[in-house]
DNA sequence: CTCAAGAGCCTTTTT
DNA sequence: GGCTCTTGAG
């Protein structure tokens, strides 16, 4: 039978498993995802379950997209009622459906990490706390831990008598809840505790969907917070064919996975499943389908220095493979300028392609250099993470727009737009709108409604109320069927003038926002394009609300990633480069010096982590001084390099294959960037001056030598009064070469007229693939 | 009300 | 070193 054919022993044990739950510890490249999917298939097929009756939780969409994928090769056109989703997007899906009964309606809006910050920092004001001493983040902190813990503000105010701090927590907690729910918002930890709520309160509901998913299955369970540990033990009780209760729920983890604790992630769901659900069946999968011996064999020494975990160790059939590389540079432009190197000869060797090598470290801020020399060396690469287009501000600003018109209640939203583009309506109106709603009892856009009853509006009023007419014109629009959510977004756009302003600013970073403009265009096109059912203003703000950059990871793009260790997870690739193998980075500098042993072991885990993505080789590398926060730091080489036993361990050897990785750029990264071929032998001599000789204008040359193309006919003619570009004015067409001002040279692979514009897809010479509106992308035929 | 210079910040973050 | 928010002068 076909399902099983391809697995291992215990593979089919847990792809077999039928009733009752399941425990399924699966080490990094043991075949996790296939052991889900055939389950899935399994159930459906040999156990006839009924594809609606299964539902499947992850945390990503890039992980839900994929097991959907998967199970859809293996049993066809069944797939599309299973519900195979991350548990924001399932808990959403029960709100949209359910969540009147708590007070809200509908068309709620989600705040993201940025709205939270807003709505807290009002908070503050309106308590009355000197910002010196409260800081937003930690209040949030606070309340995002509580409700990871499903612990509500007035529970929160009784355990926090006697402590001032959690008092005063208390207190913010209270009005936070409270904006929200005036706010007709909810935050992403909301999603979850208000579904539980939900079902804990209304029985009906509650039978409805224990009955509905009859078979549970979770992918990474090892992250799992209380809170979503709690929503599937009340989803997994299905009653079976005799009455009796029974928890049809398949748990997937790996306790040496568990990296976000940090993020509340409660390690002990996993370690106590089988206290929780004494009848639990555990099946370890411990074979590595992924990596060298070598590899598994660093990675085993390594975790094996965690004193909490599960017992399992990996192994593989698989060659012992390549030594591990571990290199210490004199600082982090060679140790980048190396690995752009050994990546480029490997590359142009034809030994591997771009898409095969990963670069990953332990923050964000270490992708900056690495970027640098591969700019330079005209590497393909895109940086995972980091900055989400969601949240970049011109983006946030036009979604602030769409969601005012959803959800007039969304204070937050209309705050953030009222003066944006600028109107002349400043702080002291607004301050004095703020108080009229909230002695009122309104909203601050029914604030804004009834501006004519405010004192000392004065000057602002008509600028208030033009401001009121647009939104209200808005909204009717809506009113039409005929009207899509496209026009909408560009009468805003046109409306508001928000590309005609930065046009005239015609600065690299206006016309880079403008390009986002265009981008944000295209997905809303293709969200009405592709949407299941009637493509819904809310329903494209609440899809955009649950995307991570993460999920745009393309594996089409011959390119080189650059990422996080955390963004990294269930990723793999042939060559990875672990960066900045530092005492102080990695283990970073607050792990290191912790009283909580937790903290270092959780940063150990996160390097098992990172060891396991690499399939062939893997080349660890250190900087003896490195700068950070703007100033030079020396750094030990990491504890965690001295846990791989030695004869592991190539040092300063080769890294990549058979390519000298190091030394021979130190040259180039010391001379400005001019990428001299000067080869020295020379030992790179480190000297405490070297602030002074890292040239100023270094970095600058990072825009990539931008040639902005300022006189393109099409934007000329673009925006003034009509946003609708003129498609004569597009000279180029299929098949054409065409030049961009971000991506450089590339070929036109297609042309797709949306409305009055053209989606235009073009390949560039790097490889990446990307579709942007034409009148916004400047493109120029070449 | 707006702009431009200064102060303060700085792990990781699947949604 | 670079980004964001606050503050102070016009």
């Amino acid at each position: 039978m076909q399902i099983l054919e391809g697995l291992n022993l215990e593979q089919e044990k847990a792809v077999k498993h039928y009733k009752g739950p399941l425990l399924i510890l699966a080490g990094a490249g043991s075949g996790k995802t296939k052991v889900l999917t055939h389950r899935i298939a399994y159930l459906i097929s040999e156990h006839h379950v009924n594809p609606w009756n299964i539902l499947a939780l992850t945390f990503t969409n890039k992980a839900a997209e994929e097991m959907r994928e998967r199970v859809n090769r293996i049993v066809g056109q069944d797939a599309n009622d299973i519900w195979v989703s991350t548990f924001h997007s399932a808990c959403v899906k029960i709100l949209r459906r359910h969540i009147d009964v708590l007070g809200y309606t509908r068309s709620f809006t989600i705040y993201d990490a940025d709205d939270q910050k807003s709505l807290m920092r009002d908070i503050l004001k309106y308590l009355q706390l000197d910002p010196k001493n409260w800081k937003e983040r930690a209040v949030l902190g606070a309340i995002s831990s509580a409700k990871d813990e499903l612990i509500g503000p007035e529970q929160y105010e009784l355990q926090a008598q006697g402590n001032y701090t959690k008092e005063t927590y208390a207190r913010c907690y209270q009005e936070y809840e409270k904006r929200l729910h005036d706010s007709n918002a909810l935050d992403f930890d909301d999603l979850i505790c208000k579904t539980i709520q939900l079902l804990k309160e209304n029985e009906d509901i509650l039978n409805y969907y224990q009955n509905r998913f009859r078979f549970i299955l979770v992918d990474e369970y090892q992250d799992t917070n209380t809170a979503q540990f709690h929503l599937i033990r009340l989803l997994a009780h299905a009653q079976d064919e005799d009455g009796s209760v029974i928890h049809n729920l398949c748990v997937v983890g790996d306790d040496d996975q568990s990296i976000y604790k940090f993020r509340g992630a409660n390690i002990h769901n996993i370690l106590n499943f089988e206290n929780q659900y004494p009848e639990t069946k555990i099946i370890k999968l411990e074979e590595n389908y992924r990596s060298t011996q070598n590899i598994l064999d660093a990675a085993n020494a390594v975790i094996k220095n965690n004193s909490t975990r599960m017992n399992k160790s990996l192994w593989c059939q698989n060659p012992k493979g390549d030594p591990i590389y571990f290199t210490q540079f004199q600082t982090e432009y060679e140790e980048a300028g190396s690995i752009a190197d050994a990546i480029s000869t490997v590359v142009s060797a034809g030994i591997a392609s771009y898409k095969d090598f990963a670069i990953l470290y332990r923050t964000n801020a270490q992708s900056r250099v690495l970027e640098e020399k591969l700019v330079l060396r005209n590497i393909p690469y895109r940086i995972v993470g980091s900055v989400n287009f969601y949240q970049r501000k011109e983006i946030k600003d036009l979604l602030a727009y769409l969601r005012t018109i959803e959800n007039g209640m969304d204070d937050i939203s209309v705050k953030r737009i009222i003066n944006i583009p600028k109107r002349g309506i400043g702080l002291t109106t607004i301050d004095r709108i703020t108080n009229y709603a909230l002695t009122h009892g309104t909203s601050f856009y029914g604030a804004l409604e009834s501006y004519e009853y405010i004192d000392g509006i004065g000057r602002s009023a008509s600028k208030i109320a033009s401001f009121v007419s647009l939104i209200d014109s808005l909204k009717r629009h809506m009113e039409n069927p005929e009207y899509r959510l496209e026009d909408l977004l560009r009468e805003i756009i046109e409306e508001t003038g928000y590309v005609r302003l930065l046009k005239e600013e015609n600065t690299d970073q206006a016309n880079s926002r403008i390009e986002n403009i265009g981008e944000l265009l295209s997905k809303i096109v293709s969200y009405e394009e592709n949407c299941e059912n009637e493509p819904t203003l809310s329903g494209f703000l609440e899809e955009v609300a649950l995307v991570a950059d993460m999920d745009n990871t393309d594996e089409n793009n011959d390119i080189v990633l650059l990422m996080t260790l955390h963004s990294a997870k269930g990723l793999e690739f042939p060559y990875i480069y672990l960066v900045g193998m530092e005492d102080g980075i990695f283990p970073g500098y607050t792990a290191l010096h912790s009283d909580n042993p937790e903290e270092l072991e959780e940063e150990r885990r996160l390097c098992y982590v990172g060891i396991t993505r690499a399939m062939k080789k893997l080349s660890l590398s250190c900087a003896y001084s490195r700068f950070r926060n703007g100033e030079q730091q020396f750094n030990r080489h990491s504890q965690f390099i001295d846990e791989i036993p030695r004869y592991l361990l190539k040092q300063n050897g080769t890294a990549g294959a058979s390519v000298s990785f190091h030394e021979q750029d130190t040259a180039a990264s010391l001379s400005g960037g001019t990428y001299a071929t000067r080869h020295s032998g020379k030992p790179a001599r480190f000297s405490s001056g070297q602030k002074g000789a890292e040239p100023n204008g270094y970095r600058k040359t990072n825009g990539s030598g931008k040639t902005l193309l300022k006189d393109h006919p099409m934007i000329s003619k673009g925006f003034g009064k009509k946003l609708t570009a003129e498609p004569a004015s597009i000279d180029y067409t299929v098949g054409d070469r065409v030049k961009h001002a971000r991506f450089g040279e590339g070929t036109v692979t297609g042309m797709k007229e949306v409305g009055s514009d053209f989606q235009v897809s073009v390949t560039f010479d790097n490889q990446m693939n990307r579709k942007m509106m034409a009148s916004f992308a400047k493109l120029k035929k070449i």
